[in-house]
RNA sequence: CGGGGCGUGGCGCAGCCUGGAAGCGCGCCUGCUUUGGGAGCAGGAAGUCGGAGGUUCAAAUCCUCUCGCCCCGACCA
């Protein structure tokens, strides 16, 4: 009867993913391309999630005991030749500033002058630098186990930059500590990961899979590395975090030494672990729809938008009045250690309804004189369709926000992982396993695969071997993952258990 | 950096092949009208057509170079 549905982002998720991705991140306000050549500009509306991620993350990590500091932006490049693997795994995407200075040019530009004796490199990571400031800290068993934390910036030069997935700066936190023995920096190192878990899991409402990298996928420089794992709606894989166990790799490069209880000199175990503005992108990929971004209420922006509707002069201050005063009733109100955060949009226009849905407010708010004279609103779920909106009685509404709110976190997360579930497959047959990575149209690949769940012999050939022919990799080794013998799905080959293959972003 | 696609008001696009006064939809501003759930009518503001050269009487349109964005590949949180 109707034309067909709209929908408020164009292209559709189905029809061109990437390209929705971007216009979701235009469309909700989050962010825009700087006129740095991968670098973003962060808009309040999506640095609002960052500063939300970052509380949530930084009491987790205050109640293990961890400190925050701050080391220099500024390394100097012999300290990244200390660790040789991390060298390698870092060389290629290094900012250098060689300069100090600018001085007038030729034809009225500046060029660059005062040459550094050594060149800076700006952090792509700050093992090295912290690692040099470790050594001197740390001097007996009883500086141990350190703990520290800093919320930054670092750069790593892409070549294929995308908002938010990969930019060649991002922000970020990266945890560093040092102890007495490998037991304790292990046990240090699943802990920030089952932070990390919680964080995904019950505050941006994305389902994860813990799990081991292979040596491929390892940190430059690492003993191991942990990762959280989410599968995203194009169903590729995105690592939502990673932890890694350094065994005594960076200490031996950095000399953090200590003096042991039998009054003997040992290298420090140490840890790192980190998360990224990356996860941003986590929570547009796993909830947006094609009407725009959808943020789960426990780390939204913004809670709820009240918007009057007013048709008649006359009707105004009643509405305004009955507007603020809820207003007032609902930022009284906490919502997980936070009081709820009510925008009020007082804008006549029609297509304002359409801006918060974009934006992905959770619950939005109509009210006019019709609803005040039956003391009720006018309500909205981002969780549900754009038109599926109700009235109920006010005093209601104020009592229930907290668990509609609730209500709605947990219906974006059971709908995550249903899609994940609906796309995780057990794949014993070599045929099978290339037939679910190919997609029915070579020229404009529709959305296929998922996470296959098969079986690897351990071998770096195979994982290889797959890579070159799928473009699909080992995600993750889950650390749940049953011992269960089987034949490896690239050689056949005798295999201990399965391992997640995806494509991944 | 290699292959493919694309750059036209804030957003989405047409026009380009065949050169001849910059258009459409949404949004924005003003006014009037209007069951309260993506309103209607009328008027209006806003673009050096990504940038630089060139061909031409005339370039969004043809040619060359360049920059940016997206996809595929190499690299990666």
């Amino acid at each position: 009867m109707r034309k067909q549905a709209k929908t408020a982002i164009t292209p559709t998720r189905a029809k061109d993913y990437p390209v929705w991705y971007q216009q979701v991140v235009k469309a909700s306000d989050m962010a825009e391309n700087s006129p740095v050549r991968g670098c973003m500009v962060i808009k309040p509306w999506g640095y609002a999630l960052w500063e939300n991620i970052r509380d949530v993350l930084d009491n987790m990590f205050k109640e293990t005991g961890v400190k925050n500091a701050y080391f220099p932006l500024f390394i100097p490049k012999r300290f990244l030749e200390k660790e040789a693997e991390h060298v390698e795994g870092f060389a290629k995407e290094c900012a250098v500033v060689t300069h100090h200075r600018l001085e007038g040019g030729e034809d009225g530009g500046l060029v660059p002058a005062g040459p550094l004796e050594e060149p800076l490199v700006v952090r792509p990571t700050s093992e090295t630098i912290i690692g040099e400031s470790f050594s001197r800290w740390v001097s007996s068993y009883r500086d141990l186990p350190l703990l520290i934390n800093q919320w930054c910036n670092v750069v790593r030069w892409e070549l294929r930059p995308r908002i938010f997935l990969r930019t060649s700066e991002f922000l970020w936190q990266e945890g560093h500590t040092a102890h007495v023995g490998p037991n304790e920096a292990m046990e240090r190192t699943l802990q920030m990961l089952d932070i990390y878990e919680r964080l995904a899991e019950s505050y941006l409402a994305v389902p994860v899979i813990k799990g081991e990298k292979t040596v491929s996928e390892r940190f430059p420089g690492a003993v191991n590395t942990y990762t959280v794992e989410a599968m995203v709606q194009d169903r590729k894989a995105l690592q939502a975090g990673t932890s890694h166990f350094l065994g005594q790799n960076f200490a031996r490069a950095s000399e953090i030494k200590y003096q042991s209880t039998q009054e003997k000199e040992e290298y420090a175990w140490t840890t790192s672990w980190g998360v990224s503005t990356r996860l941003i992108g986590a929570i547009i990929m796993t909830h947006g729809d094609d009407d725009g971004l959808v943020l789960p209420p426990k780390i939204a922006s913004s809670h709820i938008v009240l918007m009057p509707i007013i048709k008649k002069p006359e009707h105004r201050n009643a509405v305004m009045d009955y507007t603020h005063a809820l207003a007032r009733e609902l930022r009284e109100i906490t919502y997980h250690q936070r009081k709820i955060i009510v925008e009020i949009d007082c804008r006549e226009t029609g297509g304002r309804g359409w801006d918060w849905i974009k934006k992905g407010i959770p619950i939005r708010v109509e009210i006019g004189p019709r609803d005040i004279a039956q003391d009720s609103v006018f309500l909205g779920r981002r969780d549900r369709g754009p038109s599926e909106k109700e009235s109920i009685p006010k005093g209601q509404f104020v009592k229930t926000i907290v668990s509609i709110l609730d209500e709605i976190q947990k219906n974006l997360f059971d709908r995550a992982l249903r899609l994940r579930e609906e796309n995780t497959k057990q794949i014993d047959s070599k045929d099978d396993f290339y037939a679910f990575f190919t997609p029915e149209n070579s020229e404009r690949p529709e959305i296929h695969g998922g996470f296959a769940l098969s079986h690897w012999c351990g071998n770096q050939a195979c994982e290889e071997k797959i890579k070159e022919d799928l473009s699909v990799t080992i995600r993750c080794i889950p650390l749940d993952a049953e011992k269960e013998t089987g034949t490896c799905i690239a050689c056949g080959g005798k295999s201990p258990m399965r391992v997640i293959f995806a494509k991944a972003y």
